[in-house]
DNA sequence: CCGGAAGGATACAACGTTGCAGGTATGCCC
DNA sequence: GGGCATACCTGCAACGTTGTATCCTTCCGG
C-alpha cells in the first residue's frame, strides 16, 4: 500500500492536515514543524496521490490532445511540440486518436473519459464548419486546424493564406512562372485546400500570373501516394509548368519522386515546395522548401490559452489566433528561372 | 456543476447506490427499476466521474506510454499502435517524452503522475543495463527495446539479431558480396546495434562470406544526418562495397541520399536495406527494402502483458517475449548482382 | 497581569464513487 | 399463518486529499 498523508503525519507527530499544509506551502507552518514533516517525508518517500487531489480540487493537472493519427508525420510533429509545451508547465497529456472520423470525434468530446483531463486540444478532421455547434465538452476546448473557423471556442491556427500566398511568390521570385498545384480539393473554400489554393490565386494575381485550372490536381486525402498520383496525371495531361505547390510536405514528397523518376531534374527543371516543415524536408533528396507554418509556437499558444480558459473558464471572448510562418528555402527551390 | 449519481438518484426516486448498481451492471436490480434508472440517466446526460471512481477502486483505466520523443518516426509509429491497441481495450494513453535523457526517464519512474494511470509502457534509451535495477515503479512496468534485458518487469521485444541476419542474408541472395554497415556502435554488444551487427556478422559466417571491419561505419546516435555522415566517409574511405545494411531505416534513407548524390544508382550499382519497416520507406525514391519487426505486434502484445499485470500483480515470472519478423523487399534491393 | 490579536496546529466535512453489511418486502413451504 | 429464504434495495464507510472553521498557544501592549 502506498503511503499517505496520514503514514507521514503519525511519523512526524502531527496531524495530516499539517502534512497537507507543508505540502501545499501553506503559511503559518513553524519552520521546525515544516522540517520535521519533511524529514518524515523523505523518510516514507511519500508521494501525493494525485487522483484523490483531484477529486478533491476539480483539476487533474492532465490534458488531451486529440488528433486524427500520430502515425501522419505532421501530427506527430504536433503532438511533440503539444507534449513538450505542456510539460514545461507541469501539465501531462493523454492522446486520442480519432482517425479524422467524424463519429469518432464526437464521440471524444462526449466521452466520460474527457474529464479526467482539465481541457481538450482538439485538432478535427471530420467535423466541419456545419458543425462547428457541436463543438462543445464539459471542459475547456482550444480549437486547431482550419475545418472550423465559427465555433465558441478559441482557436489557434497558422497563416494558410499567408503562408500559401508567400510560397507562391517565393517560386514566383526565382522566377517560375507554371506553377503547378498539388493538393486542392474541389469546391472547398475553408479547409487547409480551400485556403491554401485562395493564397495561390492571390499571389499570381498580385504579380500579374494569369490562373489557369489545368495547373491544378484535385484529389482526397493528402497522402504521400495522392501527390505521387497527382503528378502522374498532371504529366499525362501534357501541360507544361516550371513548379510544383505541394499543399503540404507529404503530397510534394510524393509529387517529387514522380518527377524524379520521369526524369526531370529538382529545382533545375522544376522547382517545388511543401508546406507544414515537417523534420524528413530537411533530409529528402533533394531537400524540400516549404513553409514553417509555427508549428511549436501553435503548441505553445494553445497551451496558454487553454490554460487561462481553465483557470477562467468566463474569460474573455473566444479568441481567434493566427501564428506567424516563414518560407523556409532548401534545394528544390535553389536558383533561379530554368 | 455535473451531474452525479444523487442528481440521477433523485429523479428516479431511488438511492444513488441503486444507481450505481444499475451502472454497473450488477444483479438484483428489478428490471423496472432498472428501467426507471436508465431514462434518469439519459434524461439528465450522467456522466460517471471516473475520478471519483478511480480513487475508490484504484485504478483509472489510463496506461502511460513513455518514449524518447515522437519526431522520431520510429516512435511515432510505436505510439500510434499502442493508442491503437489500447483503444480496443478501453484504456486511454498519456504520453511522457523522456528526449532519451537518463535523468528524465528515472523521474518519469518516480514521478507521481505516474501513479495516475495503472501501468507504464517503458522505451527506455538512456538507461542501460546497468541499471536495471532501477526499473520499477507503483505500477506495473512492460519494457520496451534493446537497452535492458535483464530487468524484473515483463519485456517486449523483437528479434533484433535474427532480423538482422535474415535482411543481410537477403543482400547475398540477390548475389551482394560486401556489404557495407551504416549504424554500429564501439563496443557495444546489447542494444539494437550490437545485436544487430551480431545477426550481420552470423548471416556472412553461415555463407561463408568473411567479416571485414572497414565496411563497418561506427557511429554516435541513429539521426539521419549521421546516415549520411558516415556514407560519405565510407565512400572516402575507398573501399569497394555493393551493399548498405543500414541498421535502422532512417540511417538507410541518409546514406540513400549521399549515394545518389555521388552518383551510384540504388539497387543497380548499391542495393540498399533498412530496419524497422517505417511508413515512409514506402515512398522514398527508391522505395527502401526493410525489416517489419512487428510493430502493431509489440504494442498489441505489451497491452494484453499489462493488462494481465495490472489484474495480477503477483502473476507468473516476468516474460520475455519476442515478436514476428519479415523481410519486406521493396526497390531498393530489386535484382540480382551487379 | 490581563485582554486581544496574531500565529500555529487541528477537526470536520466534502469531492463522487464503490464495497459491505444490513434491511425490508415478497413469496414459498410446512 | 408463522418461519424462512430470496430478491431487491438502502445506508454507511471508505478511497486520500483539500477548504473552512475552529481551537489552542504565545506574545504583545496597556
Amino acid at each position: 500500500m502506498a503511503t499517505t498523508l496520514h503514514d507521514v503525519a503519525q511519523v512526524a507527530g502531527v496531524s495530516f492536515k499539517t502534512v497537507s499544509n507543508v505540502i501545499n506551502d501553506h503559511p503559518n507552518v513553524r519552520p521546525t514543524t515544516r522540517a520535521r514533516v519533511q524529514a518524515a517525508i523523505a523518510e516514507l518517500g511519500y508521494r501525493p496521490n494525485l487522483t484523490a487531489r483531484s477529486l478533491r480540487s476539480g483539476h487533474s493537472g492532465a490534458i488531451t490532445l486529440a488528433v486524427p493519427q500520430l502515425r501522419l508525420p505532421y501530427f506527430a510533429e504536433l503532438a511533440d511540440a503539444v507534449i513538450s509545451a505542456a510539460e514545461a508547465h507541469g501539465l501531462v497529456v493523454l492522446i486520442e486518436q480519432t482517425s479524422g472520423g467524424r463519429d469518432r470525434e464526437l464521440e471524444v468530446l462526449k466521452s466520460p473519459r474527457l474529464k479526467m483531463s482539465d481541457g481538450l486540444i482538439f485538432s478535427p478532421l471530420g467535423l466541419g464548419e456545419e458543425d462547428a455547434a457541436l463543438v462543445t465538452a464539459e471542459v475547456p476546448i482550444v480549437l486547431l486546424g482550419e475545418r472550423i473557423f465559427s465555433s465558441s471556442c478559441d482557436h489557434v491556427t497558422m497563416q494558410n493564406i499567408e503562408g500559401a500566398r508567400a510560397a507562391t511568390e517565393h517560386l514566383l521570385d526565382i522566377g517560375r512562372k507554371r506553377i503547378a498545384v498539388v493538393g486542392a480539393h474541389e469546391g472547398e473554400v475553408i479547409g487547409s485546400a480551400g485556403l491554401r489554393l485562395k493564397g495561390y490565386r492571390e499571389a499570381l494575381e498580385a504579380r500579374g500570373v494569369p490562373y489557369d485550372d489545368s495547373l491544378v490536381a484535385y484529389m482526397g486525402e493528402w497522402h504521400r501516394a495522392n501527390g505521387a498520383l497527382a503528378m502522374h496525371e498532371l504529366l499525362e495531361r501534357g501541360v507544361e509548368f516550371d513548379a510544383v505547390f505541394g499543399f503540404n510536405d507529404t503530397l510534394a514528397q510524393g509529387a517529387m519522386r514522380v518527377l524524379q523518376e520521369a526524369g526531370r531534374r529538382i529545382p533545375d527543371d522544376i522547382a517545388v515546395i511543401g508546406f507544414d516543415d515537417l523534420d524528413e524536408t530537411r533530409y529528402s533528396l533533394p531537400t524540400l522548401s516549404t513553409v514553417d507554418p509555427g508549428r511549436t509556437e501553435i503548441a505553445e499558444t494553445a497551451i496558454k490559452v487553454l490554460m487561462e480558459r481553465i483557470k477562467t473558464p468566463d474569460g474573455p471572448a473566444p479568441r481567434e489566433i493566427e501564428t506567424t510562418f516563414s518560407v523556409v528555402a532548401r534545394e528544390s527551390t535553389l536558383g533561379t528561372a530554368p
